[in-house]
Formats: C-alpha cells, sequence, structure tokens
DNA sequence: CGGCCTTTGAAGACG
DNA sequence: CGTCTTCAAAGGCCG
C-alpha cells in the first residue's frame, strides 16, 4: 500500500522509491536468489534486446504504427493503450538502459518526492509509472478521490461522474506519461514532434524541449508549463484515452489534473492536426472517443484506417464499442509482451502469454500491485467516461469462445468446474508441473520452440524461483506479505502437482499449503492484503487480486513460515525498509 | 478470412 | 453467495 497510499502521496512517493530500488535493483533484489537473479538477467537481457530490437524492429513496426503519421485517427483506446504500454517499455528499456535523458539513474537517487519523475524513476518501471500517475493527483485538490487507490472504495470517490476531478488523468495519465518515453529512447521526437497542442489555445504549438524530451520530457512540476486540461483527451490517434465523457468535458478540469507529460506526449505522439476531429468514434455524448471502437473500424495493422462504410458507421454510432479496461495482467502483459517476444524465438501470442502468465506470477507483490492499481484507475476512468456501460454490452461481440469445453478432452469431472481457462495449465503446477507443462505442451504444439527461451524460463521460473525466492530471499517480503491473505495458489499448485488446477487457487486453497487463515475465499483478504492492494473498484472483487491469485511462491512460502498476520503487517509497514537495509532473508526471518 | 489458442483479471449471468 | 462465462490484448496458426 505504500504506493497506492492516496493519503501520504508524498510518503507514497517516497516508498514507492524504496521500492524502486527494486527497479534497478530489481535484479538486485534479487540476488540473494537465483531465481530472481537469473529473472533479472533474463529482463535485463530481454531489455537490452528490446532496446536494439526496438530501435529496429520492433519498434518500427509500432511506431510507425503509432507514429503521428496522418491517419485517421479513429484508433481506439486501444491503440492509446499500446501507446502507454509502449511508453512504458521503452521507458523501462530505455530508460532504464540508455538512460537517455538521464544519464544514470538520477531517479533512483532522489528522493524528493515533489520530482515525480526522478522518484519515480527509481522505481521499477511501473512504480515510475505509477507514481507519475499519482503526482498529478496529489496535486490536484481534489484528491481524495483519487487517492482512495487503496482505500476509498471507488464508488465513494466517485461520486463519479460529474466531478470528473482527475479522472480523467489518472489511469491514462500514467500511461500516457509513458507514452511520452515511447518514443524517446532512441527516437528523437523530431519527427513526431513538433507539435504540440498549446494547453491553452489547444492549437498546436512547439513543444518545449522539454516537452520533447523522450524519457521524461516533462516533470509536472518542473513544468512550468501547464498542460492542457484536455490535452490528454485530446482525441489525437485517439488512442491514448477513454473517450471522454461530456461530464469530463464540461470538466474544466484544473491544470493539475493533467500531467504536463501526459499532454505533451499526447501530443506530441498524436499529431494535433489528425485528430481534432472526431471521427466516427463519437461516443453517445457526441463526444469522439478513441476508446470507442469499432470493430470495423480499427485500424489495420498497417495502420491504414480502413475504411469504414457507412453502415458501419451508423452502427458504431448506434453502439459504439466500448472495450472493456485492462485489467492488471493485461496491462504488464502490454508491456512485457515485446521484451518477451525479444527474448525468445516464439511468436505466438498464445506462448508469449503463458510466459507472460508464469512472470506476473513471479513478481513482486509491489510489482503487481502496481499494476493493479493502475488497472483500477483504468476501471475508475472507464467508469466516468463511461458511466453507463457494462462488460454485458461486449458480450456477444467477440465472436465466439471457444468451446468451454476443451474439457472434453480432459474431461474429468474435476474440470467441470475450472474454467474455459486453458486445462492445460490448470495442470500444469506452476512450481514443477506447470512450468514444463505449459511450455512442453506449447511448444510442442508449436513449431518454434522458443529455444532461449524455455531453458531460461524454467530455470527461472519454475522450481527454483519458486524456491528458492522464496524461502531464501524475502525477494518479496511483499509477497510474503500478500501471501498470508491468500494462499498463493501458485505454490499450493506447486505443492500440488497433477490434480491441481491452477483456477482453483481462487476458490481452494490447498490444504497442505494452505495457510490456515485461508480465507479462501477472498473477501478475507486480510487487513493486510487489503491494504497493499488497490481498493479495488468494484465492490466485488473487494479481494485483492493478489490474494486471490496465485502468489509468488514466496508469499507462499512466507506464508507458511510465518503467521501471517503479524508478520504480514509488520512487513507491510517496514518491509520497504526492511528491503533496502536488510536482505530479504533476514526479513523473513525477521518475521518469523 | 476468421476463429483458436493462451494468460489473468473483472464483471455479468446464472443457479 | 458461489460458480461459470465472457471479454480484454495479441499474433501465429489452422481450417
Amino acid at each position: 500500500m505504500p504506493q497506492l497510499n492516496g493519503g501520504g502521496g508524498d510518503e507514497l512517493g517516497a516508498n514507492d522509491e524504496l521500492i524502486s530500488f527494486k527497479d534497478e535493483g530489481e535484479q538486485e533484489e534479487k540476488i540473494s536468489e537465483n531465481v530472481s537473479a537469473e529473472r533479472d538477467l533474463d529482463d535485463v537481457k530481454s531489455s537490452l534486446v528490446n532496446e536494439s530490437e526496438n530501435n529496429s524492429s520492433s519498434s518500427d513496426s509500432e511506431q510507425t504504427e503509432r507514429r503521428p503519421q496522418p491517419r485517421a485517427d479513429l484508433e481506439s483506446y486501444e491503440k492509446a493503450r499500446e501507446y502507454f504500454t509502449e511508453a512504458l517499455r521503452r521507458q523501462q528499456d530505455g530508460g532504464f538502459f540508455k538512460s537517455p535523458h538521464y544519464p544514470g539513474y538520477p531517479f533512483l537517487m532522489i528522493p524528493d518526492l515533489t520530482n515525480p519523475y526522478l522518484s519515480s524513476g527509481a522505481l521499477s518501471p511501473s512504480a515510475r509509472t505509477y507514481l507519475q500517475m499519482k503526482w498529478p493527483l496529489l496535486d490536484v485538490p481534489g484528491t481524495a478521490v483519487l487517492r482512495d487507490s487503496r482505500s476509498p472504495t471507488p464508488g465513494q470517490l466517485s461520486n463519479k461522474v460529474p466531478v470528473v476531478q482527475h479522472a480523467h488523468m489518472h489511469p491514462l495519465t500514467p500511461l500516457i506519461t509513458y507514452s511520452n518515453e515511447h518514443f524517446s529512447p532512441g527516437t528523437p521526437p523530431a519527427h513526431l514532434s513538433p507539435e504540440i497542442l498549446d494547453p491553452k489555445t489547444g492549437i498546436p504549438r512547439t513543444p518545449h524541449p522539454s516537452e520533447l524530451s523522450p524519457y521524461y520530457p516533462l516533470s509536472p512540476g518542473a513544468m512550468g508549463q501547464i498542460p492542457h486540461p484536455l490535452g490528454w483527451l485530446v482525441p489525437q490517434q485517439g488512442q491514448p484515452m477513454y473517450p471522454i465523457t461530456a461530464g469530463g468535458f464540461r470538466h474544466p478540469y484544473p491544470a493539475l489534473a493533467m500531467n504536463a507529460s501526459m499532454s505533451s506526449l499526447v501530443s506530441s505522439h498524436f499529431s494535433p492536426h489528425i485528430v481534432p476531429h472526431h471521427h466516427h468514434g463519437l461516443h453517445q455524448t457526441g463526444i469522439p472517443h478513441p476508446a470507442i471502437v469499432s470493430a470495423a473500424i480499427k485500424q489495420e495493422p498497417n495502420g491504414e484506417l480502413s475504411p469504414s462504410p457507412v453502415s458501419t458507421k451508423k452502427e458504431e454510432d448506434k453502439k459504439p464499442h466500448i472495450k472493456k479496461p485492462l485489467n492488471a495482467f493485461m496491462l504488464y502483459m502490454k508491456e512485457m509482451r515485446a521484451k518477451v517476444v525479444a527474448e525468445c524465438t516464439l511468436k505466438e501470442s498464445a506462448a508469449i502469454n503463458q510466459i507472460l502468465g508464469r512472470r506476473w506470477h513471479s513478481l513482486s507483490r509491489e510489482e503487481q500491485a502496481k499494476y493493479y492499481e493502475l488497472a483500477r484507475k483504468e476501471r475508475q476512468l472507464h467508469s466516468q467516461l463511461y458511466p453507463g456501460w457494462s462488460a454485458r454490452d461486449n458480450y456477444g461481440k467477440r465472436k465466439k469462445r471457444k468451446r468451454d469445453n476443451k474439457t472434453d478432452s480432459t474431461p474429468e469431472g474435476e474440470d467441470t468446474h475450472t474454467h474455459s481457462h486453458s486445462l492445460f495449465s490448470l495442470k500444469s503446477s506452476p512450481f514443477i508441473l506447470c512450468d514444463f507443462r505449459p511450455l512442453s505442451d506449447f511448444s510442442a504444439r508449436n513449431k518454434k520452440p522458443c529455444v532461449q527461451y524455455l531453458p531460461q524460463e524454467k530455470m527461472i521460473d519454475s522450481p527454483a524461483s519458486s524456491h528458492g525466492s522464496m524461502l531464501d530471499s524475502p525477494a518479496t517480503p511483499s509477497a510474503a506479505l500478500a501471501s498470508p491473505a491468500a494462499p498463493a495458489p501458485t505454490h499450493s499448485e506447486q505443492a500440488q502437482p497433477l490434480s491441481l488446477t491452477t483456477k482453483p487457487d481462487r476458490h481452494h486453497h490447498f490444504p497442505l499449503l494452505s495457510k490456515p487463515s485461508s480465507s479462501s475465499s477472498s473477501s478475507s483478504s486480510s487487513a493486510s492484503s487489503s491494504s497493499y492492494q488497490p481498493t479495488s473498484a468494484s465492490g466485488r472483487q473487494s479481494t485483492p487480486p493478489l490474494l486471490s491469485r496465485p502468489l509468488p511462491l514466496a508469499s507462499l512460502h512466507a506464508s507458511l513460515l510465518s503467521p501471517p498476520s503479524p508478520f504480514h503487517q509488520a512487513a507491510l509497514h517496514s518491509h520497504h525498509a526492511l528491503f533496502q537495509s536488510q536482505p530479504l532473508s533476514l526479513v523473513t526471518k525477521s518475521a518469523d
């Protein structure tokens, strides 16, 4: 929670910073653990790769799409998201390794919250993002709303609508911010850029250098300029954000609301000229929504807009397709996919996703928390933007789902309750089986083996990681923290190889592993859990995902090792400090 | 050309 | 209230 902690934005920031050490240290974090270390290395590698690749391939293609070329812009929110993620990714990669603008990692060192960027820098990429987002929020008077990140129920917060508060900004904001970076590292925005909407006028103007800067072009505080409040809203390519709701528009945003970076980014990325008109994607409100995607209209990969027949438009108008907000994992996927792809030869998304799924589980609580928070904000924003929207609206839009019952093949009764989600995965336990299985399956199925990847992954993720990481190093004290509430399904799975299904975690706890508290269901989310977790916007799953979901091995171990609550809380509060000063292992012990 | 596969999470639907 | 289903992204693969 620290991160989430709205109240002390500063503190949060501070915490983040601490955490941030992870980022760099991420690698470091784990020194203690081989696994982690490996993982980190892996990551690093990947990042390195990415860099190169980004410059070359991935980025090219991606950028190409995204570049503000004069395309029509209808894109949707998807694209916007892509930007974000991409920005994120780049940020990470670039920032991390290249450190373009920042020589070194400046951020790390700077504790100053005021300077978000810096501090953020310290954090893991995601963390950074996070911070950035927050800042703006903090600044805002109305922050109360935002702050909630953790605690306050979203519902409360939002009184939603009318007050758009920063809502506009948040979720996306961060993202947007990222987007800046997205171009940054290697690419000078020259082409991109130069025009930025004038915050005030909305007219394209030349950006300040600072804005242009790829990485953190602008620090909000630093920047004197006030971004156009709506800047990010500006649809440009649309991507970036959710469509604006009428309410949103009305509100004058406090300058604060907008993150300078966002605005700049947005503008830079999206060429203004392109944007301005609402194309088809008008929201009900009549406001153009990037978020709204019409299937028909989606851009083509090439970047070309598919011609949208008039009829199509009509439909759209009638029912604009508003996509679901991305969840934490999806956000993570977007961010990390490129890296994974770069690392391995495989390109199939299915395979990549498996890997990502494992990595996701291996993330530390803090890391996951970042994404959860981000997702939460995104949902919040989404709800504000589209008050009336419900997930159900999209039901049936996606073609049909796979037969849920793939089960047939594996039809043991047990599966019945398993979701359509991969059966395989179910069986595969992250621990032992899992890692292998999926991969193996996957590899088997796929012609292209991920040569590089597999080995590493296995090594990393699976056994070793799970095991070592936790025990040895509390790599994730946090994880430990998280775990208490929820048994780490993952672990549990590991513990029980075959039969266990993955999914069960949510509901089932393994007896063996399970911790007493179990709560299984979720609800119980221990205080701790709740604390760190972002409050779920939706009341329903108040349970922190982390808890509910498979926890990192660490968590599992931790839970086993130590009594949940005490340790837990203590850890929560102090964990950052511990991290920094002491080895994880110590922490764990101490906990005990 | 369109659906499948795969992942986790969120939320709707249903019992 | 608990369980199940659908969708979100993404991109190669397959029919």
